[in-house]
DNA sequence: ATCTATTATTTAGGTAGCTAACTAAACAAA
DNA sequence: TTTGTTTAGTTAGCTACCTAAATAATAGAT
């Protein structure tokens, strides 16, 4: 809800994408820099918390716009291996600097001060709630990060 | 994404709702208090930050199921006016205490004093980000709440 | 009095998340 | 080896959000 996600969308529906398109390109481009072009679907499922239904819709509409590419891995025939495309690098390279200055324009409205506190305070509360019992609540599919 | 949900989720669940129709009956309920039965579709969108289309869809489900009932104004025809039904306000009396305890102990997870500060700079952040000029950003429908 | 503009809501179609239930492959054990 | 379990991913169907366009009623202007 809210105004966040009104400042930043239309920034990413101007290049034809979604938030959460965007979150894997960047997730993939950033693996590719480090010398691992392929991610299997799971590994974005984790480092984006959400579930195994949700990462292939998402996925089906990068590879519908041709920004990445779904290969089945030769060593594990269960597992797909995703990729950028040419085109999926192109569009991160002409994106993330637009990207990283919209949200330090946008964080730029607190104090740095407030930044840091914001940071810490947001850290503490969810490692706390990650120690939280509670019955009804099914663990994280990963220890990562939450929010 | 995020914990949080996945926290409050299965309360609601259990009782049959989800967290957009708790906020809904939550907002009647108060208004009715108020001695104000009936709150224009309009109104509650303006309250919960959300678009039309997606007021009719969550209104459509608690109509459903027989929570709240829609009427049309007798003053202006176009408007209708949204009530609690005498299960929607049962439904609300027998839910708020636990759903008051439990944001409460999902807040307690932070001191005192981080919950202030907390509150403190997200109130900054959102009263700067209204005022933040960006073209590409249409506004809010009404200058209440944010996040 | 009629024509136009505005307002309130709904409908249509799309994205993103979820659970539950399924297929397919890999692994483990009897 | 055949049976059973686990793991990876998809499909089906739900909720909830969105924008754009349609409908209907009111209000304003000629």
């Amino acid at each position: 809800m809210g105004t966040l996600k009104r400042h930043l969308d239309p920034f990413f529906a101007r290049a034809g994408i979604s938030g959460a398109q965007w979150a894997i390109l960047w997730i993939l481009y950033r693996a590719d820099e480090d010398g691992q072009p392929n991610l299997r679907a799971t590994d974005l499922g984790d480092r984006l918390l959400i579930r195994p239904p949700s990462v292939t819709g998402v996925l089906d509409r990068l590879v519908r716009s041709g920004l990445i590419e779904r290969n089945t891995s030769p060593d594990d025939k269960r597992v797909t291996l995703i990729a950028l495309t040419p085109q999926g690098r192109d569009l991160v390279e002409t994106l993330h600097n637009a990207h990283d200055e919209k949200v330090t324009a946008l964080l730029g409205v607190l104090s740095a001060d407030d930044q840091k506190s914001l940071h810490g305070i947001l850290e503490r509360f969810i490692a706390h709630l990650d120690e939280m019992p509670d019955e009804n609540v099914q663990p994280s599919p990963a220890g990562k990060g939450h929010l």
